[in-house]
DNA sequence: CCATGGTTATTCTAGACAGCATGTC
DNA sequence: CTAGAATAACCATGG
């Protein structure tokens, strides 16, 4: 089917489609036309990666503009909503518009009403329904991205119920789900009633094969000599011998799936090796560029050993990566400046990095659940060695599993390549899952009985493929239960309902176990803070009494004063056990501490904890016992819990959290913990959205908890000791600038507004633009830096306990020290 | 005494969504 | 019930 031959598009795409070199469509992409997919038809669409699956999703989009509707494309990553927005702002020149929304990124409901196109992950369009955006009934058009992942123990069940919802909401919504070639992709367009396209029409050839001693042998029969000399490893030589090429003088690159961080790491020290010898002058000099920008990201060790093996041409990736350093590596393997990256399955599902060859070493995954060493899935193997073949530079494309011995690569040959993908089966009847899914169905009117609850469950995925037509009534039952014991629904008769905070739990997107544990710690906090005030004013002072009851501030920022005078958290944390008296401790547990907030919150389910490697035990254990004061809840008994380990875990967690506010390096912390930049990232977005969470249901139970609460958000929003809260707060001031200028005597935003122009640039090391920006956003009306010069600033008669260097060191000992107790 | 090389014991293990209200280095 | 690579620790050898 020609391009210029489709109907029901918006003006001039069909001839834009044409300029851009389409003139023909794709067999997967006709056979979905033909199935009415312009027409508004609902359709699966099972096809490998690359062949096109993002056309046939803009066909079923623009149409559906054309009749005047609007469409909703979901990712799985957000990273994949950045690139498919940029993909589709193609089209603005014929008049669609182009949003996006996910949780950190440009969100307002208001604003996308506006638009044709909206790309969102999925848990952003569960929320979304959840508050009720306006524009959710104008949809006409949804399509789901990767749809496979209905699979995924943890986020399959929101998107199969998002789907579900969008359906209900919308009677006549065109389905359109994109998925990986799976078993049983017929079921899952029974589900959406849908029409099925399956394909296994790849635009570029796919070789997939494995090597074994000296040559590769593929699918096709075929096999490719690549000799591997003794001692030497199988990896570094087929990487060289894509980059050695056919005839062709064109030099092939390499991605490398590996399955852990350090492999990733160390495979790719030893493939800088070789791509080190492939690279051409001009390529040295933009390598050692690359380099400097990734060094540039981030102060750590991570960052240096990536830069390292940049400049040689080569690269790992994996999320312990800060998203900068990805981005980089990413465009620069797109661009043909890095030669092969070694990646852990980020790689496999994310932005798309084509490759002349990929190179899958290791096939099997440590699972602790599992007791070992687990096979991946059919599925993932596939969709690594799909990223197979550049289009418009490869002949073909070139995936190879490795295999010691001749038993090892017949099973590779039995069990990935010969194999079709496994089925997808829902995770939806899993009690976590039907926890926040529940809930969320009561709150947003879905459903108000046990029979609604059932009847729209019957809608998803898994009431169309389970044969256990019970196991779903039990499982809702059990979750009833638990939603109603702790005070989210209510029942009445038949009817359920969410109660006022049941609502919130549900629009703030939290799991309802995390939304009890954080309640639960945080009356806890209350209930010791009047016990512990009885005690010390003695039970029948009724001054002290009456003071207590009026002490909510109806002012914020009194309260949020007062918090910051109680929690004593600096200097403190190892030594001061030595208990100079029991009022100190009174005041500690007064209000939470940080760490105790931290802890409260990286204990919760929506939190993914921290690895304790051997030696935390002892170390944190220790740490439980000096801090016990501080934990919001009875803490578990190190002999008798079994939830004493996942305690630990959530302190681990926590510490590094209170080592971010207490302003430790970011290499330091990097190093103390075992992560990398991209772990303290993640670790701190999630502390700031659960204690967000945690002020608003603090404020909604009326718990003097708020302040404290809030003030250890914006801490770890920051990532600054108190003194600097108000500063860091001004646009332009992170936690080091911020140093600087308190270190200068600038304390305030106040002051900012005051100080001595000399002093402020001096403090930002010169950088007049800087200066004048931060100056700017302080509200400060003369704020040029014109004819000011920073040597007129007063040498640094800086009181030294408060200095800059100072307290990082202060900060940076008390992080060693812990390490050896 | 130390550098080097080889062998054995120990360690360690993937990923990443979400609120809200505006802006990092 | 199940692994395997990287690294640390250890030991032997030779200068």
């Amino acid at each position: 089917m020609r391009t210029a031959d489709l109907t029901g598009l918006p003006t001039g795409i069909p001839e834009a489609l044409h300029d851009e070199g389409i003139e023909e469509l794709y067999p997967p992409q006709a056979e979905a036309v033909e199935a009415g997919l312009t027409d508004g038809e609902s359709l699966v669409a099972a096809v490998p990666t690359a062949s096109g699956k993002t056309l046939i999703a803009e066909l079923a989009m623009l149409s559906s503009v054309a009749r005047g509707g609007k469409a909703l494309y979901i990712v799985p990553l957000r990273a994949l909503a950045s690139e498919k927005k940029a993909e589709f702002e193609r089209w603005e020149e014929y008049g669609i518009d182009v949003g996006v929304s996910t949780g950190n990124y440009e969100s307002t409901g208001e604003w996308l009403s506006s638009r044709d196109i909206i790309v969102a992950t999925s848990e952003k369009v569960d929320s979304l329904v959840r508050n009720n955006a306006a524009w959710m009934d104008q949809l006409t058009c949804v399509v789901s991205d990767e749809v496979h992942l209905v699979d995924d123990r943890n986020r399959g069940p929101t998107l199969e119920v998002t789907l579900a919802k969008l359906r209900r909401l919308n009677p006549n919504l065109q389905t359109v789900a994109l998925s990986a070639t799976v078993g049983n992709a017929d079921v899952v367009a029974d589900w959406l009633d849908a029409k099925l396209v399956q394909s296994d029409w790849r635009p570029i050839d796919l070789k997939m094969g494995v090597h074994y001693g000296n040559a590769i042998s593929f699918d096709d029969g075929s096999q490719r000599e690549v000799p591997v000399g003794r001692g030497e490893r199988q990896t570094p030589a087929l990487v060289a011998d894509a980059l050695d090429g056919d005839d062709d003088d064109d030099q092939g690159s390499s991605l490398v799936f590996v399955n852990s961080r350090r492999n990733a790491e160390s495979a790719a020290r030893r493939m800088a090796d070789v791509t080190e010898q492939y690279i051409t002058g001009d390529e040295r000099g933009e390598l050692a560029e690359l380099a400097a920008e990734i060094r540039d990201i981030s102060d750590t060790e991570t960052s240096e050993d990536l830069a390292k093996v940049v400049a040689k041409g080569a690269a790992f990736h994996h999320a312990g990566l800060a998203s900068e350093h990805r981005t980089l590596v990413e465009d620069a393997f797109r661009d043909r400046l890095i030669k092969c990256i070694c990646a852990t399955p980020t790689l496999a599902a994310g932005v798309n990095t084509p490759s002349r060859r990929v190179v899958v070493r290791d096939w099997q995954r440590y699972d602790g659940d599992y007791g070992g060493m687990k096979p991946l899935d059919v599925l993932e193997i596939h969709q690594m060695m799909g990223r197979a073949g550049r289009p418009g530079l490869d002949p073909y494309g070139e995936a190879v599993l490795l295999a010691k011995d001749a038993d090892s690569r017949d099973e590779l040959f039995e069990r990935y390549i010969w194999a079709d993908a496994e089925d997808v089966h829902s995770k939806l009847a899993a009690e976590p899952a039907l926890r926040t899914h529940l809930l969320a169905t009561i709150a947003s009117g879905f459903a108000h009985t046990r029979e609604g609850l059932l009847e729209f469950l019957d809608q998803t995925l898994y009431a169309a493929q389970t044969d256990d037509p019970e196991r779903l009534g039990q499982v809702t039952d059990r979750v009833l239960d638990y939603l109603e014991i702790n005070g989210f629904v209510e029942f009445e008769g038949d009817s359920i309902q969410a109660t006022p905070v049941g609502h919130t739990v549900s629009r703030l997107y939290l799991d309802p176990m995390s939304a009890a544990e954080i309640i639960d710690g945080l009356e806890w906090s209350a209930k010791h803070r009047t016990e512990k005030l009885r005690a010390l004013a003695g039970e029948t002072d009724e001054e002290s009494a009456s003071e207590r009851e009026a002490e909510p501030e109806p002012d914020p920022t009194a309260g949020f004063q007062k918090a910051s005078e109680m929690v004593s958290d600096d200097g403190d944390g190892d030594g001061s056990d030595d208990g100079d008296d029991e009022l100190e401790f009174e005041t500690d547990i007064t209000y939470p501490t940080p760490l105790g907030l931290y802890h409260l919150v990286c204990r919760t389910p929506d939190m993914y904890q921290l690895y304790l490697k051997s030696g935390d035990r002892e170390t944190y254990t220790e740490l439980c016992y000096e801090r016990e004061p501080e934990f919001l809840g009875r803490v578990p008994s190190e002999y008798e819990d079994v939830a004493f380990e996942d305690w630990l875990s959530a302190l681990k967690t926590a510490r590094l959290l209170e080592d971010w506010v207490g302003e430790v390096d970011e290499d330091r912390i990097t190093e103390r913990y075992g992560v990398g930049p991209g772990d303290i990232r993640g670790k701190v977005e999630t502390a700031e959205w659960l204690l967000g969470a945690a002020e608003r249901l603090a404020s909604e139970l009326d718990l003097e908890a708020v302040y404290a609460v809030r003030e250890a958000k914006k801490r770890v929003e920051y990532g600054v000791r108190e003194e600097l809260l108000d500063l860091a707060g001004v646009r332009g001031v992170g936690r080091k600038r911020a140093r600087r200028l308190f270190e200068a005597g600038i304390e305030t935003r106040a002051d900012l507004r005051e100080a001595d122009k000399a002093v402020v640039l001096k403090a930002l090391r010169g950088r007049r633009k800087t200066a004048e920006k931060i100056l700017e956003k302080a509200g400060r009306q003369d704020y040029s830096m014109e004819n000011v010069d920073e040597s007129d600033a007063p040498d640094d008669a800086v009181p030294d306990d408060a200095g800059f260097e100072t307290a990082k060191e202060r900060a940076n000992q008390q992080a060693s020290l812990g390490d050896f107790e």
